[in-house]
DNA sequence: ATAACCCATGAATCTCTGTTCAGCTATTGA
DNA sequence: TCAATAGCTGAACAGAGATTCATGGGTTAT
């Protein structure tokens, strides 16, 4: 048994625990992805809207989703043939509020937000 | 002209600012590199021994090295025929820390921690 | 019922990223 | 000087990830 030990800083990261940071990393490091997600922290939006306001074709746009969705990153409700995506919940929307405002801040490298982050994840 | 105007969340991304997001993340989107930045949060290392820490060639360990000199996350300092790697300073180690302790946090996914994240790109 | 629209999915393709491999420089020790 | 060690780098190779293309299901309108 043993639990997993709360490991403080003194050990090389196993590979499984870094697999899982660096999945979750990975999740947003697409450009693409971060464009959908701004469309989204505006208010839900349909597939198609999505699309021709990211300049993506639905296909593609639709293929992105799903991973978001895997990762609970948005939700979506069906209404008749469309379907509107919304970012899941405060987290991710403080998430992307954050890092892009972090970014603003000139002469700095790209920025980030690391509260929100850990947030992101819950 | 026109400065470049704190853009507040209302209006899509642009592609260079989604860019510039995605790039940071995908840094920390590599597992091999979380592991060595967890050797590097021990103290400084050199290269052959970092290799031998986490399971990897030096060639390849070199390769990582030079990604993370680039973003610079790790600074080194020579000393003969060695090469002592560090974490460039402790917005990296508490990027490390954070996000490494936060997802010792049991049913949680993947967790971050973003306050370290803004830090580490200052 | 048929056509048009919205969206999802699988396969193929293409691109990007990471590792391996071979070779090179520099430093130390015999 | 010669051999061995430490590290870096470019090219080749392989795997992962993203887009395109074609197709199919479900819904609305005619």
């Amino acid at each position: 048994m043993s639990s997993p030990a709360p490991s403080s800083i003194s050990e090389v990261l196993s590979y499984e625990k870094a697999q899982r940071m660096a999945e979750f990393f990975s999740l947003l490091g697409d450009p693409n992805r971060w464009r959908i997600l701004s469309v989204l922290a505006l208010g839900e939006t349909r597939v198609r809207d999505l699309a021709e306001r990211v300049d993506m074709t639905e296909s593609a746009v639709s293929h992105q989703l799903r991973i978001l969705r895997s990762a609970r990153m948005v939700s979506y409700h069906k209404q008749g043939r469309n379907v509107f995506y919304t970012l899941q919940d405060h987290h991710i929307f403080n998430l992307y509020r954050d890092v892009s405002e972090h970014l603003d801040e000139p002469e700095e490298d790209p920025g980030l937000a690391a509260d929100s982050i850990a947030e992101a994840n819950e």
